[in-house]
DNA sequence: TATGGGGCTTCCAGTCACTGGAAGGTCAAG
DNA sequence: CTTGACCTTCCAGTGACTGGAAGCCCCATA
């Protein structure tokens, strides 16, 4: 297979899969034109990043993941930490976007939203009180 | 002031202040020695910053607030405008993750965690299946 | 007056995970 | 033989800082 071919199978830009080669996800074979040679192996391996990525793995973690996946000996408890961390990480993320948002959209609502200057929002922007 | 006190009152680090005067945030005077010399109007407008990029707005989105927050004669509608956008774009964040950690939070869960390989979350990963 | 320490300056490089674009080689169809 | 799609490499840019180096400046103390 052709770059473009795992790209289409994969759901991958054909550019990030010439970043994963730089950083060393996959290793592709190279033909004898210089291009590169994927096997159905590398398309796994392909396919494993993206569904990673997508859950917001980064890409250390990825590395460490795919480790593990092709590690047959692996213990399960190692893929649970990471995981756990990262599902640890997106709660965090997802309690500070809703403060954001209560805060945001009191705001909102008490703007009248016309054309006249007065905005609660810029108010509570340069206000100095709690936050 | 120098630039560790509008720091320590803004709480922003010095390191980000020279920053925001680069991309023109702020534009404080020099005095002889070559130093920043911030005014009050020069802390308020970091302050504001800071608070406004503590609410996830984009150095884009603050620099347009700033200039509504300076213009007298701005229309609120255009602040809740801005606003509204990026609440819009926080709820859609934090639906993404919430959907990362419902996936997340169900592998794991299925995840015995032990010295085993046997492990759901790398099958979930690398299974072909619906996401 | 020397010196020491902290604060200030600029500039360069690195972060993360790509993404865009330029310049050029390769391949299959018509 | 040409066209156009595909492939290659390399360089630069994204956002919002952050770290570090090299070198002034200022003040207090010995």
């Amino acid at each position: 297979m052709n770059i473009g071919d795992v790209a289409a199978r994969s759901g991958l830009p054909p550019k990030t899969i010439r970043y994963y080669e730089d950083i060393g996800l996959v290793r592709p074979q190279r033909g004898e034109n210089g291009y590169r040679r994927f096997r159905e192996t590398d398309l796994h391996k392909l396919s494993f990043l993206g569904r990673a990525r997508s859950l917001g793995f980064s890409i250390e973690e990825c590395r460490n993941l795919l480790a593990l996946y092709e590690d047959e000996g692996r213990a399960s408890a190692d893929v649970r930490r990471i995981a756990s961390a990262h599902l640890d990480e997106i709660t965090r993320k997802i309690a500070e976007l809703q403060a954001m948002r209560d805060t945001l959209t009191t705001l909102v609502e008490a703007c009248s939203g016309d054309d006249r200057p007065d905005c609660p929002i810029l108010t509570g922007l340069s206000r100095a009180g709690a936050d």
